[in-house]
RNA sequence: GGGCCUUUAGCUCAGUUGGCUAGAGUACUUCCUUGACAUGGAAGGGGUCACUGGUUCGAAUCCAGUAAGGCCCA
């Protein structure tokens, strides 16, 4: 069998990936004895599809894992997908009104959305599992988990009962005091509908103004005294409906006198009064400000601290309620703004208007400003903090790169309570119950009355309320924010509360890989879940990647269109061409900046590798194939490649252990493209034709053991293609469990790979005669090589066949102190002289110029050494062997020059 | 306002504890379809390592400051 003349990826990806799936080569074993290696996928959105950072994740998972299966791991990479919860429900919303079937999801009734939601999940849910399988990724595909597993009707029994496992959690955590349900300032979506959490906000520059209003004054009788104002500067005029008290700070001088008297709030004519608290900027505006306690979140605080009313004149759906006043009520929240600046200039109660840039809290999600609004949510007291902070700080949970460990640091030292409720339905319901024969106030003073009863808080539905028996039960309308299932995703995807086989042997895990985009939604949480539940660590290791971004450095997003379709590009340039393409570009921690076709030196890196494989086997027996084993007698070529290939093994292993991605697989290009088939697989030609079979089958040997190696080293990068060449020359089951190359103590042919350093300068120095004269590739040329009579370099002799047919010569000579002839062009090396005769191929001029040029190098390279070798402190303070190289470095440069100039000289 | 990161060839990036006139890929120039590969080969040109100081025999590398760009938090 030979190969095709081009690589073609598509054939070769489906038919192994088929392979290691029937052959069940990526399911993990818990009860092997083999040490554990455990990654579990950060679990892309269900319904979603490949994006290039998931390439970018799960190309580096797959690396770590294939790696640890091949150091003799049992490697579980546990995968599943995210209910993503308002994501999904917005887009099945979105797709049901479109289609004309509803206007609003409450036509449908919850039920009935959910069951759509399910039917959306069943319809576009798994194509991101198949586009992960498309990627080459060896996850344990048995094992797949949903975060929603248990709530579908229609599979009431799964092998992992996900939602079991957050009822659980919500009320282990409530029973302990750490869920509570109250009042309070939230963030509210206004297109969303729901409240979020603190880091579903995300701070945006905007340009918006600054109102100065004037709040007339009123006397100790509340009776405006004449033209008498306080100024309130503010963003948001119109929220000065809901004003419940004007601020100051105290020691403010301007303002001392006001404190405890009330000034007027205009258009609903109410009194409200001058308060001082110290939280007020006096460089703010006036440095009076105005309190709307239900509608931000400062003013929310001063309120609870001076017992002002909540007046909550923005609904819910950004419109205005009636406690904004008949006038306002029911007009958007922006409509509202332009009515009552209108209202208050035709009032003259307007002083004046300016540009003001500040920032504005926006729903991350549907992108419009949050409405910091007053509601009844549930709240998490974020459990095992101390524990969490100490690990990562300590190190316990190692972050690469390190950097990251501040940024986890500073949110863990200010945590606020989570709001974990959301007003959705697509996601797990909060498991709580009321009982009808109470009222639906919550407070806790309430709760605790006699003749109420309390929520119902319970991991199985209750029949009856057990404290009056009332069967007339209601379960809480919201569901739990996404996150709140997702943060116990290391354990929960292993059977948790169980006590596993699966949690013996692959808890805690070993590493995560996300982006840093989600260190406090997912990474924290998760390790304080760890800890809280588990009571050790979810993971040793986080690895941050960058984010991906397009050529002009923008974040990569559906509306900009600047985001490639994995897909086309895997159809491009192949899954291992894509991978290994994108690894080489992937700087260490840092973002990265992508083009398309970036990614062809990895589609190319394919095809070399391909050919090269073809090439040995167009010279190996087909019997032979599978059998050439071990070393025949090794000549200096094959030593030299051995060398280096245990060079490229230890490096890349270094690297691989330090999460240096990028650098492996440049080490590896440069080792395959530049020592293997530049340098060895032309070598080991002139071996394979010199007729003599000892020759022969020692380079053949060679090829075949450095090229598995390579196999072997790339298959964490380029599963497919290794695994197919692999399987040209091997006999085992699969590559996937070959053993990955360890660094051996130490590196054998040091001195011959030296040696063959030399040959190869040689050559490229020949080279450099042809390529700069135009000397075509075919044209044979005579050369001489001039070498010092006890020089090591005698030595070259023994290897004239490389030069000659590498170099492309005809004739070559050596002779020992050789006498210079007329008419060559010159090249030194090292102590050796190298003479091309013209014979009409070579211009003198031309050679001039080169000569020259050469000459001008080695002079300016002297220039370097003895200005630092005239320097006496360099001489007595440095290092004697770095001073000793540098005068050795010297005395080569100084013949070398004299030979060339020599030789310049020496030119008609 | 606080914190972090980046600045090296036209472009994208390496450069590990300070010690070769600073490397790779890509782009560019010249030559070449010779039996692995034109998704290729050979040769070549191209950099004041952002700037200013300091430490040192010696700085792209360490320290301080400045500038530009980016990210996160408030």
């Amino acid at each position: 069998m030979t190969l095709s003349k081009a690589y073609s990826p598509g054939e070769v990806e489906n038919k192994w990936y088929s392979f290691w799936e029937e052959n069940r080569l990526f399911r993990a074993d818990p009860l092997s004895k083999k040490p554990a290696y455990c990654i579990v996928i950060p679990p892309p959105n269900v319904t979603g599809v490949l994006t290039m950072g998931h390439v970018l994740n799960n190309t580096i998972q797959d690396i770590m894992v294939r790696r640890k299966r091949m150091q003799g791991h049992e490697v579980l990479w546990l995968p599943g997908t995210d209910h993503a919860g308002i994501a999904t429900q917005t887009v099945v919303e979105k797709t049901l009104k479109k289609e004309g079937k509803i206007k609003h999801r409450e036509d449908l009734g919850r039920e009935e959305f959910l069951k759509r939601t399910w039917e959306w999940k069943d319809k576009h849910g798994g194509i991101i599992i198949q586009q992960l399988k498309k990627l080459g990724c060896s996850c344990d595909w048995s094992r797949q988990v949903f975060t929603m597993d248990g709530l579908d009707g229609r599979e009431p029994n799964p092998r992992i009962n996900y939602s079991a496992c957050v009822r659980q959690v919500f009320v282990k955590l409530y029973e302990e005091g750490l869920i509570y349900r109250g009042r309070r300032m939230v963030n509210w979506c206004p297109v969303s509908h729901t409240a979020l959490s603190d880091e579903e906000v995300v701070m945006k520059e905007v340009d918006g103004h600054l109102w100065h209003m004037k709040y007339p004054l009123l006397d100790e009788h509340r009776n405006p005294v004449a033209d008498k104002f306080v100024v309130v500067a503010t963003t948001r005029p119109e929220t000065m409906l809901g004003d419940e008290a004007v601020a100051v700070h105290p020691s403010d001088e301007r303002y001392k006198d006001l404190v405890g008297r009330y000034v007027m709030l205009p258009l609903k004519n109410k009194p409200i009064p001058i308060i001082a608290d110290d939280i007020i900027d006096p460089k703010f505006g006036t440095g009076a400000v105005k309190v709307t306690p239900a509608h931000d979140p400062v003013d929310y605080e001063i309120a609870g601290r001076h017992d002002l009313p909540f007046t909550m004149v923005i609904g819910t759906d950004g419109r205005m309620t009636d406690l904004a006043g008949e006038d306002y009520e029911g007009l958007d929240r922006f409509e509202c703004r332009r009515a009552v600046v209108a209202d208050l200039e035709e009032w003259g109660l307007m002083l004046k208007v300016e540009p003001y840039r500040h920032n504005v809290g926006f729903s991350q999600r549907a992108d419009v400003p949050i409405e910091p609004t007053l509601s009844e949510q549930w709240f998490l007291k974020y459990p095992a903090r101390k524990e969490s902070l100490k690990a990562v700080v300590k190190g316990d949970v190692k972050f690469w790169p390190e950097r990251w460990v501040k940024v986890y640091e500073h949110w863990m030292e200010n945590l606020r309570d989570w709001c974990i409720s959301r007003q959705l339905w697509w996601g797990h319901r909060i498991p709580v119950w009321y009982c009808r024969n109470r009222t639906l106030d919550l407070r806790p003073e309430t709760v605790d009355k006699k003749g109420s009863c309390p929520p119902i808080v319970s991991s199985e539905t209750p029949k009856k309320c057990p404290k009056c028996g009332n069967a007339n039960l209601v379960q809480d309308e919201d569901v739990l924010d996404t996150w709140f299932s997702s943060w116990l995703w290391p354990f929960a995807t292993m059977g948790w509360p169980e006590k596993t086989v699966d949690l013996k042997k692959f808890y805690p895990t070993t590493d995560l890989v996300t982006g840093p985009d989600i260190i406090f939604f997912w990474v924290a949480r998760m390790i304080m879940a760890g800890y809280q539940f588990m009571g050790k660590k979810p993971f040793s290791n986080v690895y941050y990647t960058g984010i991906i971004r397009d050529s002009l450095g923008r974040k990569m997003s559906k509306s900009l269109g600047n985001s490639p379709d994995p897909l086309d590009l895997i159809d491009l340039y192949g899954a291992d061409g894509v991978r290994f393409g994108l690894m080489l570009i992937a700087p260490q921690g840092q973002d990265i900046l992508f083009s398309q076709d970036r990614l062809e030196v990895g589609r190319n890196f394919c095809n070399k590798l391909w050919n090269a494989t073809r090439f040995v086997l167009m010279n190996l027996d087909e019997g032979a194939r599978h059998t050439a084993q071990g070393a025949g007698q090794l000549n200096l070529a094959d030593k030299w490649i051995l060398n280096r290939l245990e060079h490229t093994i230890r490096d890349v292993n270094t690297a691989l252990d330090a999460y240096e991605f990028d650098g492996a697989s440049r080490t590896l290009y440069q080792f395959v493209w530049r020592d293997f088939c530049d340098w060895y697989v032309e070598l080991s030609k002139v071996s394979l034709n010199d007729g003599d079979p000892v020759k022969k089958g020692s380079a053949l040997k060679t090829l075949k053991y450095t090229l598995t190696a390579i196999f072997e080293l790339l298959h964490p990068y380029m599963p497919f293609i290794t695994e197919e060449l692999w399987q040209q020359l091997n006999s085992g089951k699969s590559i996937m469990f070959a053993e990955y190359p360890k660094p051996s103590k130490k590196i054998p042919h040091e001195d011959e790979a030296a040696h063959m350093e030399s040959v190869k300068k040689i050559i490229e120095a020949v080279r450099n005669i042809r390529g700069e004269h135009n000397i075509k590739p075919q044209q044979e040329i005579e050369a001489t090589i001039s070498i010092a009579s006890t020089s090591e370099s005698a030595m070259i002799g023994d290897h004239l066949p490389y030069i000659r047919e590498l170099a492309g010569i005809g004739t070559l000579k050596i002779e020992k102190n050789a006498v210079k002839p007329e008419d060559v062009a010159t090249a030194v090396i090292e102590d050796m002289e190298i003479w091309v005769p013209w014979k009409g191929l070579i211009d003198v001029e031309a050679e001039r110029t080169r000569l020259a040029k050469e000459i001008a190098r080695a002079e300016g390279e002297m220039e370097v050494v003895k200005k630092k070798l005239a320097n006496e402190s360099f001489v007595s303070k440095a290092p004697p062997q770095v001073v000793a190289a540098q005068r050795e470095k010297l005395g080569a440069l100084e013949d070398k020059s004299a030979k060339l100039k020599d030789s310049l000289n020496k030119l008609v």
